[in-house]
DNA sequence: AACCCAGGTTGACATGCATCAAGGGTAAAT
DNA sequence: ATTTACCCTTGATGCATGTCAACCTGGGTT
């Protein structure tokens, strides 16, 4: 259970309070006392590792799971190996979030990088929010911004074209990224070409020649897995419902 | 303001407690004198008529709607008219979900035929949520099955072709409308080709094309907005990860 | 150092569905 | 009853993107 490199317990028992995410995670608006009852039921376990499940399809829904640090992808499992992946999760985000309805996890949850995770056991959860009411409505808030991006992605899906949907994932990318004070033009990702492939309805080989065409024209450099965007503005322009030259959206 | 025949008005009045939409609504649970409590805030208005919003985009949230009878479609209008359609709401369902986070309306609803609605105001739904645990374990349970529902509609845009999209929307108003007692193969529906098509990211002609093929193969009975299914069981296998002949899906 | 292998890239080809175009049926408006 | 307008259907064509196949590349292993 030790062979691998131990990172600094510290780094892990940070508490709530000290948390960097507090505003993007769940404590927004509470009081100090509050954030230390919520504290108190937070689990933070020893990092996890590249492949490991957090839960998988099927199993009973007992907590949800906060990013801390590192990445976190979902994915809906189907039979013969097949996989629809749902999302990508960075630190701040939470999963878990659809197993509340059916006391079941729908997706599973895989470990994209060694990552810090926070366990939430919702049950208490539940019975906290009950009495905080800046709580609930947090929660209440964090569910709906899920349904609201899920929406953006059905857009996405539905009427966008590779160009549009690779745009837009490297957007959403450096704006997640920036939120937490990172390089927004700079950054490594964590995921394959195959799992963006998945996430944005495109097959891998698409993915590349998309990544190789932005290159081309100067709009990115990518060196594997390293991504520099060099011109944020229009990469930004081509995922929104940029008309792209030549290709007039159907209106349907 | 009465230029229209008026629905008669006991068909409005109908409290949260007679309802037969309450175990499919938010009441699940709930001690009669709790469902007291809610059925007071709930505000049931005159019918609405094909056509009008219950509420548009970028307008203030202020309610969340639960659709009595009738039905509803939600989408968000963009730039020169075009718009993607998000979801049909059928009676038990609820709108507006997406909002409770920006405090906004993302998407516009628009009413598909003569419907009863009820209208929730959300900030004294969330007080009540609050002393209502189980009120609170709904509201929690609803929006994640919002989530859910979102999940398997990325999993068909991102994953499934025209055949099985279609076949998946049919089983999903079958599967719907049954569940409030109405029969599972012979329905009307609301909505037209146009906007089925733009819901499952596909083109009017090739929806109404596949309705052909799928009366040819003596799978429906298709007249215009009249269906009769009459192999579910066939629908149903070509909605799931079915492998439509000769065409192995990809497994990115 | 040589090997291995998963992940990535690139090219050639195939195809599902969008697009374009035209015509018919139905329901509301005059 | 006639007109109008929308919705739906059907056929012909083109294109974006999936599929198949080959090769490259870098990191890890023996």
């Amino acid at each position: 259970m030790t062979q691998r490199k131990v990172i600094s317990f510290e780094t892990i028992r940070v508490a709530c309070k000290n948390c960097t995410l507090s505003q993007l995670c769940l404590p927004m608006g509470m009081s100090p006392e509050d954030v230390d009852r919520l504290d108190s039921i937070v689990k933070r376990s020893r990092p996890l590792h590249r492949g490991d499940h957090l839960f998988r399809s099927g199993e009973r829904f007992r907590s949800l799971y906060v990013v801390k640090t590192g990445s976190v992808k979902t994915y809906t499992p189907s039979e013969e190996g097949g996989e629809q992946v749902l999302g990508f999760h960075l630190p701040g985000e939470i999963i878990g979030l659809d197993a509340i309805d059916q006391d079941c996890h729908a997706c599973s949850a895989k470990v994209l990088e060694t990552s810090a995770i926070c366990e939430v056991p919702f049950q208490r959860f539940e019975e906290l929010a009950a009495s905080i009411p800046s709580l609930q409505h947090s929660m209440f808030r964090l569910l709906s911004k899920e349904i609201g991006h899920d929406a953006e992605m059905l857009l996405l899906l539905g009427k966008k074209n590779a160009e549009e949907r690779l745009a837009a994932f490297l957007v959403s990318m450096s704006q997640r990224l920036s939120k937490r004070g990172l390089s927004p033009t700079d950054f490594y990702l964590s995921m394959s070409r195959h799992e963006i492939g998945n996430y944005l309805g495109l097959a891998v080989e698409t993915v590349s020649r998309l990544f190789t065409r932005f290159q081309d024209e100067g709009l990115v450099k990518v060196d594997r897995k390293h991504v520099e965007i060099l011109d944020l503005g229009t990469i930004e322009s081509l995922a929104g419902t940029a008309q792209a030259a030549g290709s007039r959206k159907h209106s349907n």
